[in-house]
DNA sequence: TTCAATAATTGCAATATTACGATGAATATT
DNA sequence: AATATTCATCGTAATATTGCAATTATTGAA
């Protein structure tokens, strides 16, 4: 259907799939970068910086602000973008929780 | 188009990208850590947990397969998956140092 | 060989995503 | 006021993803 099922799963298993979004795509990873790096941060910039058409890199913008990960600040006429601070520390508790509760010594069921 | 412009990116950027895939459908989310919870590792038990249709957890396990973060050991009739520990470690060292390249110290650009 | 059990694959439908040109809204500058 | 700049949104096209029923291997057992 290309519909998720999103009401079977927890309220957990969906943020972090969510989270994941933000880095699910290498355009959005770039993005990330650029802002961490301070390379760029503003709109025409970061559409400078990499090979894509302005309309889509705002839509990339929109869909890490839908996550929550960055924030826009209207600085006109241009938007200044930023990590936002408490969805990266989430994304990194919760990616670090995630991938801590694999321990190496677990071994396959064989 | 639909279709990533993979080759505009880094071969990083691509692979954070496809590790990222991994948990960005609450289904994976909830097959890896059924994984590694060991309560099912069999296909047919991930069915039973999950609220889905065999052949929709197939797929999701087939693309977890491409990504390399999972491999299935055949003990016919059944398959036994299990996580991939090289690839759990490459998203571990990957996600740990993508994340921690943002130092909260940073302040946005205004 | 035939049957049962298990999982992969195929085919299909519906929705989502990616990408871009064109347009629109907001605001600074002239 | 008129213009230029910047970014968001709309519309469109193409491809990808999600999900399932049905079918197809595959293999062990009868």
């Amino acid at each position: 259907m290309g519909v998720t099922k999103t009401e079977i799963f927890t309220e957990q298993q969906n943020r972090i799939a969510d989270l994941a979004k933000a880095f699910s795509h290498p355009a959005r990873v770039a993005i990330l970068q650029l802002l961490i790096s301070r390379k760029a941060c503003v709109c025409g910039d970061l559409v400078d910086e990499l090979e894509l058409a302005q309309a889509t890199v705002s839509q990339h913008l929109k869909e890490l602000k839908r996550i929550g990960i960055i924030h826009g600040e209207i600085n006109p006429p241009r938007v200044c973008y930023c990590i936002n601070p408490v969805v990266w520390q989430e994304a990194q508790s919760t990616f670090g929780s995630l991938l801590d509760t694999f321990a190496l010594t677990n071994s396959c069921c064989n």
